[in-house]
DNA sequence: ACCTGAACACCGTTCAAGT
DNA sequence: ACCTGAACACCGTTCAAGT
């Protein structure tokens, strides 16, 4: 049997390691379909080889998913610097650019927003790569808060309780849109004031709250 | 070949209908293991029929899945009704008790928030008993929020989108800490420490927010 | 009307065997 | 060292057949 004969040419970067092609070939196939629906011997097949083969680079299908995950994570922090950058020196704008990213890259990439930001039931303890990649997204959150403080417009103290806070008012905001439980606006830029005015409660909230 | 024999008696209750014995059999397996481990063929034989069988009741295993979901919403109605009665009139307390056993309804039963809460990619829009009970548990939320803008404790207008910003705020947290993203205190107590003062931040914030 | 038995097209994981 | 072929123990879904 020649199972991948027809599928070999899919398989277009022989230098990169398999392990590469794995994780890029996966994250192709997350972006035309929910991650319960990808299945390790897609990706297989998509690169070109049996099934079995991707056992020699990943322990097992959760660690290959980890690694797209991780990946997504580089792209994400990307996403953010970028916000950053355009959002210019004002805290408040920065903070509400960072929390838009987070959705609206969750909603640009569904798929790998549900890999990435939870809900598919992977333990990232297991995977530090993982964990690092994420703890440097979360910093830049941080930061910006702590920015907000130095500059007199958020209340001093409990930065991490703060931090928190802010980002679990976007991680439920995202979740919930991805889930369809909250409807998306009539168009990004409606979806964008529906989320940044949400976003504000905690803003506002934050430069309240005493210490 | 008989292959349920021995677990026949597992279904005790033989005058209800197969599909409510389906329904919590789904339940009890749920609560001793993540939603994503849970078979319809598992379930059946727990009700001690074949796994055909349940196709006379459900659609596919999403229908199913959603009925418990449902069922898991009544409960959690319960749930909150209880935590309202408990935390008396003042508006800030209700609003605490009710974000709070969101959070603590969930950690009490992972695999039952996950069904109900989101994430496990169940189209809710196809279920309307699901999103019917899911919108009363909703209202509750909506009404104590009322309540504080009728108390002068809320700023005025505005009012779902301050629902939505209190639930995103929960929902996130939910989620973080069902994830393992955000580690768990070191008692339930200190948790409900931790997610009030979370939760207390968009209490702030919806008071000093303009409409 | 309701359930069984058997089949179909998939899974993730393992492992001896090839090169 | 790395991949294949084949097997194992599962899935969800369908359908003719039994009662």
């Amino acid at each position: 049997m020649k199972p991948y004969s027809a599928e070999t040419k899919a398989a277009e970067t022989p230098s990169a390691s398999l392990r590469e092609t794995l994780i890029e070939g996966g994250l192709r196939l997350l972006a035309k379909g929910a991650p319960g629906d990808l299945s390790l011997r897609q990706v297989a097949a998509a690169a070109g080889v049996t099934h079995a083969a991707a056992y020699r680079h990943f322990e097992d299908k959760n660690e290959l998913l980890a690694a797209m995950a991780q990946e997504g994570f580089r792209r994400f922090y990307d996403y953010q610097m970028e916000a950053l950058e355009r959002s210019g020196p004002a805290v408040a704008a920065r903070f509400r650019s960072l929390g838009w990213t987070y959705v609206r890259f969750a909603l640009e990439n569904p798929g790998f927003a549900r890999i990435m930001f939870g809900g598919t039931g992977l333990d990232r303890r297991r995977y530090p790569g993982l964990m690092a990649v994420q703890a440097r997204s979360a910093r830049l959150l941080q930061q910006v808060i702590q920015e907000g403080q130095t500059a007199g417009l958020i209340a001093p103290g409990k930065l991490k309780q703060k931090t928190r806070a802010a980002w679990a008012i976007v991680h439920g905001m995202t979740m919930l849109l991805l889930d369809g439980q909250i409807p998306p606006g009539s168009s990004l830029a409606a979806t964008e004031r529906s989320v940044t005015a949400v976003i504000e409660h905690v803003v506002v909230g934050m430069a309240a709250t005493a210490s």
